[in-house]
DNA sequence: ATACATGCAAACCTTTTGCGACAAC
DNA sequence: GTTGTCGCAAAAGGTTTGCATGTAT
């Protein structure tokens, strides 16, 4: 009988702030730190949340720190080509992850109501490596999405919902 | 060590036809199996492979036998609420493939180039349905997705660009 | 001056929908 | 006639881009 027991998921400690681990990839591409990027950075790690990009629009905006859609989804790419968000891409959206002091984990994906729930599974990270190297697939950057359709979701049947993420 | 090792993947027999099974599926419903719909899901289980709707379109109306937009999204709805194909939804589009006579398994998808690779490998199968589980998640439908960039992609440095899929 | 960033609006892409015309029973 | 389907064109939703303006060396 397979175990699927799953461990704690809980932050790495690192020793370069988000914000400095930015800068310093935008200096080694001859950009700045400027102070939209700077306030993007510093709210999206300000909660270990996932989100997306209307929420970040939406959230600074009422916070009275509006910054346009367009440097929001640009500093978005951003971030991810620097190694601190990771990309989910969802039904209809893309989501982020932090990407910089947690570890490595896989994701159940309600494809109902979009629901995302983390997981860690040893052996499935283990198996999945494995398995991505042998169809030769590069070692780093994978991640697990299992599609299925939640508890909630399959009692009710209510059809696809865009729901909040988790 | 885990063992990659992946089993083959190959048709399952079964008894009726997708079209004859689309064909209950529509009457069940107080449906009918129409022209364009006959067209469309002969079309589609002439080749095993992965497609999504912009292939559909082109290919048909390339062939002589044009399906506007609209209905060939409206059957592929119809076809996967009748099990005969199963959506991967992936990076900026949703794309289509068998989902009758054929055994489960799991993709690698190429977040770079957007191209699939199946795989099945029992150990990954039971583990993924033992997490759902564990998560309150619907034991049927799963489906992993192991996003990664393949071979020939890291090899290029070029950025996300959109190739067939397989 | 130069190099890069920003905001806006327009463009883009995929998918969905409203609607008038049409076909089957 | 009623019911359901089709194609068209428009709309919708998420994301990207062109461009003129602005800012820091």
């Amino acid at each position: 009988m397979v175990n699927p027991q799953t461990d704690e998921i809980r932050p790495i400690s690192v020793s370069e702030s988000p914000e400095d681990k930015f800068r310093e990839f935008l200096e080694i591409r001859g950009e700045k730190l400027t102070d939209p990027r700077r306030v993007l950075v510093r709210h999206i790690y300000s909660t270990h949340k996932h989100f997306d990009a209307d929420e970040l629009v939406r959230d600074l905006h009422d916070s009275g720190r509006a910054i346009s859609r367009s440097t929001v989804y640009r500093t978005l790419r951003l971030l991810v080509d620097a190694g601190l968000l990771r990309e989910l891409r969802l039904t209809n959206r893309t989501a982020y992850e932090h990407d910089y002091g947690y570890p490595d984990h896989d994701h159940l994906h309600c494809t109902s109501c979009n629901k995302v729930v983390e997981f860690r599974n040893e052996e499935i990270l283990k198996l999945r490596d494995a398995v991505s190297r042998a169809n030769g697939f590069r070692a780093s950057g994978h991640r697990f999405l299992i599609e299925g359709v939640c508890s909630s979701c399959s009692r009710s049947h209510s059809p696809r919902r865009r729901l909040d993420l988790i």
